[in-house]
RNA sequence: GGCGCGUUGGUGAAGCGGCUUAACACACCGCCCUCUCAAGGCGGCAUUCACGGGUUCGAAUCCCGUACGCGUCACCA
């Protein structure tokens, strides 16, 4: 039997890396079985949370992210519709719901909402309901229900054991005593999400469930309601959380990233993913570098691990810079002219601009502030001159620039290589060091400390005009 | 509080009883390369695996306890 997996998100918002990482396990788990089917199904029982256009940023999500999924609510398939409040409307939970009681995995409930919360209240943490309805007889909740009563129906948790293996945890084992008689259908016709899970995972014949590992403690409710229907408990893979820090996970109320959040600040899809793939899964090999077809083929749920781990944004940014220094230089270009004319207005060759930042950016945000010397030349102190290692000051500058004014004056080819050629035999005849004439040189061009790229590259970029009015311009000044 | 799960450097982590005087990567610190900044190269950075017992000739690796952390106990998902 081919693999099932899916990605079963609440539409409540920003798509969040815990979430996105959980969306790629299960991706993986499914591509790893060359039949295997990855769905996206969309929970949206709780009414009251849904937020608009929630569900376009979960496609846009994944499709961003190059995560197909081959069954969904905008894709079809046969196991549809995959939006739960849509199956609500089929009567499909409800129906399976008494199909429960009659199989003896579940009871009408009609106690007070109220009555429970206040008992709740003031019995604490250690308050455990045990109802009564589960003693009445299924005429007489019939009968009461016909007479227009409100009811819910509740888990029948039978007495013993419960076990069951997860992938990632090993086996675990409760006591049933120990499990809540939960609420499966409300009182308002909905299910709750354990019970429209437990369904439509079914239903959907979803073979491998991948899921946060807050869902751990619930397993052994919802393979109870699969033993009472019957049917075949699917393999688990519990997740442990993507961490902020030690105590708290990553959240949009902690203010941090999302997704499209890190989009905006510059960082590349393939490399967010890449970097939460390592998040809590370790790959066999000694390699941190994966395109997500090349993590299809390394991917383990054995070898996920079982504590949270840290977000690391120093990390992400680190492996960006891999992401976009590996690109081909057209695509690259094309990909960080915008931010080039965030900075410069002026009239520069833009994939010159991109050759120099593509080894220097780790993110496509910082590109702009790296390049605004080159519409924007202003007069600067001399001292700039000075370099210890290069043993250069304004003296060598004031005795070189003219020199290299000389050159650049007579050159016309204003390529990299000619300039390359025609000023690293200036040095040799002045019989000085080429950071010596470099050194000032791009001083003299940029008026700034650091930039990136060195003086060659920069003379090229700005042209011959610009290189010369600037070289004259820093000449006088000194 | 009950139950469940976990604990290897600042971070991600490898490790599955001897090959470990604990890989690799990020960060950090040096050096090299170099026209600055990056990138790249080289080297440093846990005598120790939460703590305490035990098993064993031998333990980060197995067992027990303690501490700490996380999760869960909703007509939320």
């Amino acid at each position: 039997m081919s693999i099932r997996t899916r990605f079963a998100p609440s539409p409540t918002g920003y798509m969040h890396i815990g979430n996105l990482r959980t969306a790629l396990y299960a991706y993986l788990v499914a591509r790893k079985d060359p039949e295997g089917v990855y769905i996206l199904r969309i929970e949206d029982t709780d009414q009251g949370r849904l937020v608009e256009g929630a569900t376009d940023i979960i496609y846009d999500t994944l499709k961003a992210c190059g995560l197909r999924h081959d069954e969904g609510p905008d894709v079809g398939g046969d196991y549809g519709p995959y939006v739960q409040s849509e199956r609500v409307r089929d009567g499909l939970y409800k129906d399976y719901a008494h199909k429960l009681i009659r199989r003896g995995g579940a009871h009408y409930c009609f106690c007070d909402e109220e009555m429970l919360q206040e008992r709740r209240q003031a019995e604490g943490d250690s308050f455990k309901y045990d109802d009564p309805c589960k003693l009445l007889s299924v005429e007489e909740c019939e009968k009461r229900i016909a007479a227009g009563e409100k009811y819910v129906i509740r888990q029948t948790i039978p007495e013993g054991q419960t076990s069951f293996n997860d992938e990632v945890f090993g086996t675990i084992t409760v006591d049933n005593e120990t499990l809540d008689e939960q609420v499966l259908l409300k009182s308002d016709g909905f299910p709750t999400y354990n019970f429209a899970n437990v369904i439509d995972d079914h239903l959907m014949g979803i073979t491998d469930v991948v899921r946060g590992m807050e869902y751990l403690s619930s397993t052994p409710k919802y393979n109870l309601i699969y033993e009472a229907f019957g049917w075949e408990i699917p393999r688990y893979i519990h997740c442990p959380p993507v961490m902020k820090d030690e105590h708290s996970k990553l959240s949009k109320r902690n203010g941090d990233a999302s997704f499209q959040d890190l989009v905006a600040k510059g960082y590349l899809p393939e490399a967010i993913l890449n970097y939460i793939a390592l998040l809590g899964w370790a790959p066999e090999e000694d390699r941190e570098i994966y395109t997500i077809d090349e993590l299809v083929q390394a991917f383990n749920v054995r070898r996920i691990g079982k504590v949270g781990a840290i977000f690391d944004p120093e990390k992400l940014k680190w492996l960006n810079g891999m992401w976009l220094r590996a690109m081909d230089l057209d695509a690259y270009t094309a990909l960080v002219t915008p931010y080039i004319d965030q900075a410069v207005k002026g009239d520069f060759d833009r994939k010159k601009i991109a050759a120099i930042i593509q080894q220097r950016a780790n993110t496509l945000q910082e590109i702009p502030d790296m390049l605004g010397f080159l519409d924007h030349f202003e007069p600067f102190d001399s001292e700039l001159y000075f370099n210890k290692k290069m043993k250069t000051n304004a003296e060598v500058a004031k005795e070189i620039l003219p020199e290299c004014l000389e050159v650049l004056k007579n050159q016309e080819d204003w390529s990299q290589e000619a300039l390359h050629t025609v000023l690293l035999e200036l040095p040799k005849r002045l019989e000085k060091k080429n950071g010596q004439v470099l050194f000032p040189l791009r001083i003299a061009i940029t008026g700034k400390a650091s930039t990136p790229g060195g003086a060659i590259e920069i003379a090229s970029i700005l042209g011959k005009e610009e290189t010369l009015r600037r070289l004259e311009t820093a000449i006088s000044r000194l």
